[in-house]
DNA sequence: TATAATTTTTGATACAATATTGATGAACGG
DNA sequence: CCGTTCATCAATATTGTATCAAAAATTATA
């Protein structure tokens, strides 16, 4: 699930926001000011939330800072409707604006326009239908146990991830797998994919995850 | 350059955005009604500005039908305040809504974050009567799922496609689709197509996409 | 309306792409 | 220096797809 965090000094509207977000589904974190947000705000982060009337440091400077730790969908809301303020704010990265007082449901619409067109990190944590692929640590699991592969057959596999529901073609693996055009013979990749579908299936037999996609590629399907 | 529809019905309002998109360096098309805009509206469009009262069809009607022929973000701008109305258009597909009368330079940059965000960016995805074709991952879809074909099926759709509404011809077809002069029988190509209507009418059987062009070639209907 | 021309459909077959297995040697770690 | 893991490749098995021929259906035209 999606998580978004709240930057907004006014305990009560701080509050009433979290509440709104946790009932829509989404997990949700909170600071009181924008330097505490700067600590909170990493990888995990999907979109924020960003009021402008904060203490310390100025809104302009927030939005700038935070962009530099990542780069999430900003939705500020204030109550000021001053035009050239609020130009300035999109100059420096906002994706959205709204007026106080907002209507909830509207945010919530918002939210979900900014995170569907948001492109996600490439960091993350990758879970898709048990399958848990950490690209950070090299790590994939099912139910929490490891899935031991090697290092292109984890390579293809994050790819194929990554992606995925999209086909990769053979030669974007080619591309991104192996160096230069010393690249490995067709039937090579062909033997990687077997192999991981072993190791896939072993961990979980009653599922296909990665498709065939024939005389193109290949699919990890979601 | 990106290429924005402005869907108004006002002449003055619709002149002036012409001008002020023009000016910011968009390439501009414009419609005074929504079923004027959906004649123009075709895969070149990368972005709609959609004024809600129109005469003819509901701006609602209007969004769905817009957003069938090509996945692009629409603003919708309106006088209307009305927070259901907003919620409405807002679950129907509009990225964003901007209440007349609005600051020329907010929308401008409500435009720029939309376009930066829009899946389209990327890939030039071509969308017609439900049909969504995307050139680089080799995925056909209808209604979000997957019409499974052939490299040589999808060659020849992509084609057809890409040339919507103008009669292909079987020359064209064996030209783009075959490599060499050693191209195959006339009727090889044939019962391709016939292939291809059977997963499109097995994907949605009320509409003929493919039309016969007596001893010409191939259309795809708009 | 009859006939010719063209297209559609079906099924058989050959071909091309992929899957799998096992062998080989390189790389790595103890 | 040995044992293990891994990438690669070759050989074989398997599967998906293209193609063609023939029959059926449709459309044009005389």
């Amino acid at each position: 699930m999606k998580t978004i965090l709240i930057i907004e000094d006014d305990k009560n509207i701080n509050e009433m926001l979290q509440e709104l977000l946790k009932k829509a589904g989404y997990t949700v974190k909170y600071a009181y000011s924008g330097t505490e947000a700067l600590l909170i705000h990493n990888n995990k982060i999907d979109l924020i939330i960003l009021d402008l009337m904060l203490p310390g440091k100025s809104g302009e400077e927030i939005i700038k800072e935070l962009k530099n730790i990542k780069e999430v969908p900003i939705i500020v809301t204030s109550a000021i409707t001053d035009i050239n303020k609020k130009l300035d704010l999109f100059e420096l990265g906002a994706d959205d604006y709204v007026t106080k007082p907002f209507n909830n449901e509207e945010l919530l619409a918002r939210i979900k326009v900014h995170l569907k067109n948001s492109p996600n990190n490439e960091n993350n944590i990758i879970k898709i239908k048990g399958i848990e692929l950490n690209p950070k640590n090299h790590i994939v699991l099912y139910n929490k146990k490891e899935i031991n592969l090697s290092k292109i057959e984890f390579e293809i596999l994050k790819l194929l991830m990554q992606n995925s529901n999209q086909v990769v073609t053979k030669s974007m693996i080619f591309d991104k797998v192996w160096d230069t055009e010393n690249s490995a013979d067709e039937n090579t990749l062909n033997v990687h994919i077997s192999k991981i579908r072993n190791k896939l299936k072993k961990a979980n037999p009653n599922t296909e995850y990665i498709e065939t996609v024939w005389s193109i590629g290949y699919k990890f399907k979601n």
